[in-house]
DNA sequence: CATTAAACAGACAAGTCTGTCTGATTAGTG
DNA sequence: CACTAATCAGACAGACTTGTCTGTTTAATG
C-alpha cells in the first residue's frame, strides 16, 4: 500500500474490475493512485504489462481465498458445495462484477496473446483444482462448467439465483 | 445490403464481433461500410443506439439459426443435443468469437443499462427456449448453464473440447 | 554532509474517440 | 423540369488515449 507499484496495482485492480480494461486509462489510474506518470512507467513497461501484473496478482488472491474458504470442509462433496458459496461471497464483496479473467477475455484483440495465455492458465488451474478433488473423469469437467456459468450468470443478472440453482444441481450429481 | 443503414449494421456486426465494442470506432465502421458520417447519425442517434440495433438483429438471427438447426430433431433429447452441435457450427463459422451478448456485457459501464436489458432479454429467451422443451424444473436450468459455459469455454480455449464434453454430459443427464 | 536512486509534477507528441456541422451531389417523384 | 429528401465528403470541436521526456524534490545510505 505504501510504495507506488502497489498503489498502482491496487488502484488498477479496482478500476479494471469496476469499469473494464479498455475503459480505464493510465491517467485515471495514476491520478487515483497518486503516482507520477514517470513512476508508473518505471514499474510497468506498458498498459498490457500492467494488465498481466494485475491478472497474476488476482490469480494468487483469488485462489488463496478459494482455498481458505473450502479447506475446512468435512468431505470432498462439501468442498465443492462450499466453492459455490464462495461465488456468492465474492458477488457480495465485489458487487456482481463477475470474473476478471473472462471480462478481460472479451476485450482482447488478436495481438494480445500474452494476456490470453495468462487467462487460460488461470482457468486451467481452476480445472486442476477441481480434478484434484473429484478425479480425472467427466464429473470434474461437469462441475467446472457449472461453476463457470454460475459466475457469469450472476454477473449478467446481478443475482445469486443461478448460483444457488447450480449448487442444488451439484448436490444431486455428486 | 443496399441502403446505408443495412451497410452500417452489417459492418458493425462483423467488427463488434471481431474486435469488441469499445475497440471499434464509428470512423472505422462508416469507412468500411462506405457511408458518410452524417448518414450514420441520421439512422442512429448514438453509438450505444447502434449497439442496441446490433444486438436486436443479432438476437433475431441467432434464434432463427438455432431453431432451423434443431427443428428437425426426432425427440426433445435430440433437439438439445443438436443445440450443442449448433455451438460447434457457430464456432467454426465465426472463429470462436463466443457470445456477442456476453462479450458486450463485460464492456458495459453502469450508465449503459439500456444495453444490459437487451442482453438480459436475450438470455431470458434462451432460458425460455429450453424450458419449452424440457419443462420448468431444474433440468432446464442445468442445461442452460452447461450451454452457456460451453460457448464461453470454447471461446476461451479456441477449441470445441468442452462443447463436446458438455454434449456428453447432457447425453447422460437427460 | 554528500551522493545516489526513486518519486514527484506535468508538458508534450501523435494519435484516437464521438458527435456536429457545412455544403455539394445524387435519386426519386409530382 | 423542379422540388425534395437522402446521401455524400470531410472539416471541426473537444475530449480522450498511451507513452516519452524534462526537470525538481524527496529519502535513504555511505
Amino acid at each position: 500500500m505504501d510504495n507506488p507499484r502497489d498503489r498502482v496495482l491496487n488502484t488498477a485492480s479496482l478500476l479494471f474490475h469496476q469499469q473494464g480494461y479498455n475503459s480505464t486509462g493510465i491517467n485515471q489510474i495514476i491520478s487515483e493512485a497518486k503516482v507520477a506518470k514517470a513512476s508508473f512507467y518505471q514499474h510497468f513497461k506498458s498498459k498490457d504489462d500492467l494488465c498481466i501484473a494485475f491478472l497474476t496478482s488476482r490469480h494468487a488472491f483469488w485462489f488463496s481465498e478459494l482455498r481458505a474458504y473450502t479447506q475446512d470442509s468435512a468431505s470432498h462433496k462439501q468442498s465443492i458445495l462450499t466453492a459455490f458459496d464462495f461465488i456468492i461471497s465474492m458477488n457480495q464483496k465485489e458487487d456482481f462484477r463477475g470474473c476478471s479473467f473472462l471480462n478481460i477475455l472479451s476485450e482482447l484483440s488478436k495481438k494480445q496473446d500474452a494476456i490470453l495465455s495468462v487467462i487460460q492458465s488461470h482457468k486451467n488451474d481452476l480445472r486442476k483444482f477441481l480434478t484434484e478433488i473429484l478425479g480425472e473423469g467427466l464429473l470434474a469437467a461437469h462441475i467446472y462448467l457449472l461453476f463457470e456459468s454460475a459466475i457469469i450468470e450472476s454477473q449478467l443478472f446481478r443475482s445469486n439465483e443461478l448460483v444457488l440453482k447450480s449448487k442444488e444441481i451439484v448436490n444431486h450429481i455428486i
